[in-house]
DNA sequence: ACACAAATGATAATCATTCGCAAATATCGA
DNA sequence: TCGATATTTGCGAATGATTATCATTTGTGT
């Protein structure tokens, strides 16, 4: 489970994999160092284009049964945005929230304290505990062109 | 698209077709009644034994295609939850979104405007406009006994 | 270095969904 | 009301993403 996630992230493969209690393989390792780098949302075939890069040998089942591990662990995270297919992002400190851009398919990173609160708030007086949640905001850039507010990122 | 939304809603299968470009067939005069009647979140295959009741004669691949043109007509909503294939509901007057019961997989339907808001201002601020969105929550009961508010509807 | 459990690669299987096409049917105008 | 025509349907095949199988390879603790 999610044990390893406060001291242990995907910066040292090794470390992270030993504390998530997974063995230390050569095919995890290079996911681990693709996704480190990674400053987009890629999906499976993605991923395994790049670990292939690394390592010519790594196939597409260790890459479906690799993300499903490291999710386990609590070590990336997993999105499934409309009309696509999975896709992958390290665990930051910070969580964060998605919009999707409907024409471009971009995606952009936002937070917001205050969602994340009501979203607690609106579980809780529900008779709920909060163990994760999904928010996607389907988006279409705005035709005026003073956009005020920097995001945390913006990829694909 | 949605120019049939305002006025036509699924309780009259017929005038809500027409008013959607739809052809009217029995198909789909079917599907919406079981859809108008049903407060639950169905899945296609679902949605097809329902049908079936009525129609012993429609086929699976008519419950997709007609699910398909009803999205898109706006009269029904699609969700996909995690680790689900995909469900249906009918659109209501007022939007809700879902508590996902992790346990039991129950569905808990809850409005805020508070949020609503926020994610619009949020879209707004980093230059976007917000055409929808999608909000989960994965949630466990809590242990203890008192459920403060009650829910808009409790459904699988 | 060894024994054994776990992970991998290649490929087959599965699942949800979509497609192709001939037959059936709704719509619209005469 | 009756066709002509474009849509829709049912069936089964095809697809795309993901998972399972299984023989082989590889970590790990001793």
């Amino acid at each position: 489970m999610n044990t390893a996630k406060a001291d242990a992230d995907i910066a040292n493969p090794e470390t992270a994999l030993r504390q998530a209690g997974l063995r230390v393989t050569a095919q995890r390792i290079v996911l681990l160092q693709v996704l480190a780098q990674t400053e987009d949302h890629p999906d499976v075939e993605e991923l395994h284009r790049r670990a292939r890069a690394a390592d010519p040998r790594i196939s597409i089942a260790t890459v479906y049964r690799t993300v499903a591990s490291l999710v386990h662990s609590g070590l990336i995270q997993r999105h499934v945005f409309e009309g696509a297919s999975a896709r992958y992002e390290r665990l930051d400190d910070r969580h964060h929230d998605h919009i999707v851009d409907l024409d471009t398919g971009q995606i952009v990173e936002f937070q917001s304290d205050r969602i994340e609160q009501l979203q607690a708030e609106i579980a809780a007086h529900l008779g709920y505990d909060l163990v994760h949640h999904r928010l996607e905001l389907y988006c279409r850039k705005r035709q005026d062109q003073s956009s005020t507010i920097i995001p945390i990122t913006i990829s694909t």
